[in-house]
DNA sequence: AGGCCCATGTAATCTGTTACATGATTCC
DNA sequence: GGAATCATGTAACAGATTACATGGGCCT
């Protein structure tokens, strides 16, 4: 039961919905987890049940009404005794990088249109870590004074973490694809 | 039924025991999958009872005995099915992020530790992906030259993505202890 | 009129983890 | 004598995905 520690952290900050927090989970969570609407809905209902989060009814007019929820201090307790805990190895699951393991075995010209794809979607993910970096911290604040003296970091962090991640993403495919291209004109 | 191809892939090119497969995965088969040793004997089953691998019986003098497995022609042509089908993102999970997302809320010593713990197990698996490379590609040889002549270069691409991935989870696990570490100072 | 966004779920199935089981050999 | 390595699994449970279900409002 990981996906509970995952939702109590991203619930620290704001209030939120279920919807709400699905889009921020389909975004992967700043690249560190990733879950479905359906998940985080029966999540939600068992932190609920559990006193771990609390949920408020907001009405909304020319919209379904929604319900906002927030950590309660049974819920901070839960995330203290679990970032005290000792932490799991990390891990990644990726498709794409299975088939550039098998690239020796197979057609050349697809995996190099899915790197091509692959990498404008890190640089789209990048872009966007990027503006929320500069709007955490707001536009006109270094870094270096934000993490010094900022109030919440932690948000922060994670996301720099994303960064970092996704312009890897982004090398990593276009010098693969730089690479298969060369061969394959040799060839 | 997605850990199937992550097998054919690992297998591709040398035949390899479920017990020398799952000692590939537990180190994360350079970090793009995981996935524990019952899980490898059950999908080798699968695959052997679909056609998609072939075992053989190796009989060990001072040692249990065991069945090597290759890739069969109706693996590869899974493979190939595979490679040309489009890829999902892919998905990290971290317990260490979540942690830190929560910085702001919980106890900063465990976190710098857990944080420390972490730089250095990324910190041995970089060198570790290092050997790995300087070894597939022959001690003496370029990159470049072995990138754009050697035959089998899919695993070196995706070590070279693993080791780029410990690389950054080191930096980052830095990064963020000097930047609590200072904070604590300054508190 | 058609498609997307908001908003919340249930049910069936598939995948992955944890605990358990066995047994010889080699290294400290 | 005790721990680690080699070698292979079964069984129960927890976690995740897929398909399905509902319904109003907004935009083109």
């Amino acid at each position: 039961m990981a996906l509970r520690h995952a939702v109590l952290a991203a619930l620290l900050d704001e209030e939120l919905s279920g919807y709400q927090l699905a889009k921020a989970f389909d975004l992967g969570v700043a690249n560190f987890w990733h879950a479905r609407p359906q998940q985080l809905y029966a999540e939600l209902a068992r932190l609920e049940n559990d006193g771990l989060v609390a949920g408020r009814e907001v009405v909304q007019d020319n919209r379904p009404n929604k319900r906002l929820f927030r950590v309660t201090d049974a819920g901070l307790a839960e995330l203290e005794e679990f970032a005290a805990g000792s932490a799991k190895p990390s891990f990644v699951r990726d498709d794409l990088v299975v088939k550039v393991q098998a690239a020796d075995h197979v057609d050349t010209g697809r995996l190099i249109a899915q790197l091509a794809e692959r990498a404008a979607f890190a640089q789209a993910k990048a872009d966007l870590f990027g503006k929320l970096l500069r709007a955490m911290r707001g536009a006109d604040r270094s870094e270096e004074e934000f993490l010094r003296h900022g109030e919440r970091i932690g948000p922060y962090l994670t996301c720099l973490r994303g960064l970092a991640f996704e312009e890897g993403n982004r090398d990593w495919c276009e010098r693969v694809i730089a690479v298969l291209r060369e061969r394959g004109e040799g060839a």
